[in-house]
DNA sequence: CGAGAAGTTGACGAACCTCAAACGATGTGG
DNA sequence: CCACATCGTTTGAGGTTCGTCAACTTCTCG
């Protein structure tokens, strides 16, 4: 089978074949998880590591008002509850969106594999840099743009998220949102959401339609939206190297 | 001379004292920074951990626009420049908000003391856990809290932090900010931050006035708000013992 | 085919921004 | 010590963005 975990952590790489074949042992156990079911709760006791393999989820907490706040995707390839090895519990949800299937890791296995195998413990640590990073990204989004500037930003986000795993054709992609999904993202009523998607789309830059995100212009959007794809990257590798002599247990 | 990064950490301790004395020993090389100066600024090559010893500074990014937006603040004890092992370059500035007292650590040395002493590793990751949960909480403010609400908010979350590293006298803080730095933290033009001021005030929730806060009720502003100082915390300890025995080296 | 969920549209009001002006504190040079 | 400039704060008027309420339509799936 594809081994999406692979396919995310080796723009980091490379990697050996022993440390792909590290990899794809560490998701053997499957496990398939219903659309709309929580895969973490909040307060849940933190206890393992799971690794998306298909599917689409969120990370989200519902407030006491009634309201819901969506705080990132887990797309193919993303690993969920990495703040075992520190945090006590969980302090959000991880919600289904659609169905999926995810591997569940042992804590303790992921450790020995990092500890191994250097150059996959600094692709997670990377991964997790980027989490921080898009978190930082949105805080500029909700605070800074108009509705319809957040929605292209998101949607800029997700479709070059998507490419990376191999899940966009041509300028179209699966976008499994409903429209209250999007706005419980955006900090917008899902009535706003949709009339800032008509008007991306009578702007020619973009349709969202029947689950389904039809790019018409991708430069344009981008523009539109103020979307530099850097955060996803966050550019920079080979680094490490300069103290693994000195600290080999540590990092490497 | 006290040391803030002590005290701080010591709330995930306790540390014995030759951790204490690794600690100390980690900022001895201070320096002085002034006001409205640049610690880091986005696209410097990342070399080097700073330790807030005093003062106040901000992570933050100025966009095209000429909009600036604020991410995050950053107190004595607390640490800048984390990423530095991973990352090659900044994402987003760093600048000091009053004159600053820092001390400078080298990645080599930080990594030789995580390495001697595991609760250290272990408080370091837990201070970036928090940093982590400090944006989500954010963005949940920002996308569903009003004006006076996301402002209660913020001071909240800042007597909060300030009290843990000795700063709060009785009910009032300082807090060098100017309405404008507060809008570019919550997503508000100063004018705008101005009228929620004075709503918060003539409600007798919270006065600001000359560089200072004053707090005439706490309950009913955390309430307001929506404050729940959990996310400050990350409730959970003593977790990693269990994986500790079988890999020592990585986090222990 | 029917029922519930999701999407669409309009009218109205609240929250927030923009522009403009004035006021107050602080620091500097004469 | 005062004159002045600068920076931050305060207030008002009017416009834009977005939320609320309500009705209606379209999809989806049993």
């Amino acid at each position: 089978m594809h081994n999406a975990l692979r396919s995310k952590l080796e723009r980091f790489g490379p990697f050996s074949g022993e440390e792909k074949n590290a990899l794809d042992s560490l998701i053997l156990n499957k496990r398939s998880i219903s659309r709309r079911s929580y895969l973490f709760q909040e307060g849940d006791s933190a206890s393992t590591v799971d690794v998306v393999l298909s599917g689409f989820l969120c990370r989200s907490r519902g407030l006491s008002s009634g309201d819901r706040q969506i705080f990132g995707y887990l797309l193919p390839g993303d690993i969920a509850g990495l703040n075992v090895f520190i945090a006590r519990r969980m302090d959000y949800d991880i919600v289904a969106i659609t169905d999926c299937v995810v591997a569940n890791v042992r804590p303790e296995a992921l450790l020995a594999t990092m500890e191994a195998h250097p150059s996959i413990a600094k692709a997670l640590w990377w991964q997790s840099l980027i989490v921080e990073a898009v978190l930082r990204e949105w805080i500029v989004n909700l605070a800074l743009r108009r509705s319809d500037e957040r929605l292209a930003h998101l949607l800029c986000e997700l479709m070059v998220r998507l490419e990376r795993v191999g899940l966009v054709k041509g300028s179209t992609y699966e976008l499994p949102l409903t429209q209250q999904d999007l706005g419980d993202t955006l900090g917008l009523t899902s009535i706003h959401v949709n009339r800032s998607l008509r008007e991306l789309r009578e702007a020619g830059l973009v349709t969202v339609k029947g689950g389904k995100v039809f790019v018409h212009d991708i430069e344009r959007l981008k523009r539109f939206a103020g979307f530099d794809d850097a955060y996803l990257h966050l550019s920079g590798d080979g680094h490490l190297e300069r103290w693994k002599q000195s600290n080999p247990a540590i990092i490497e």
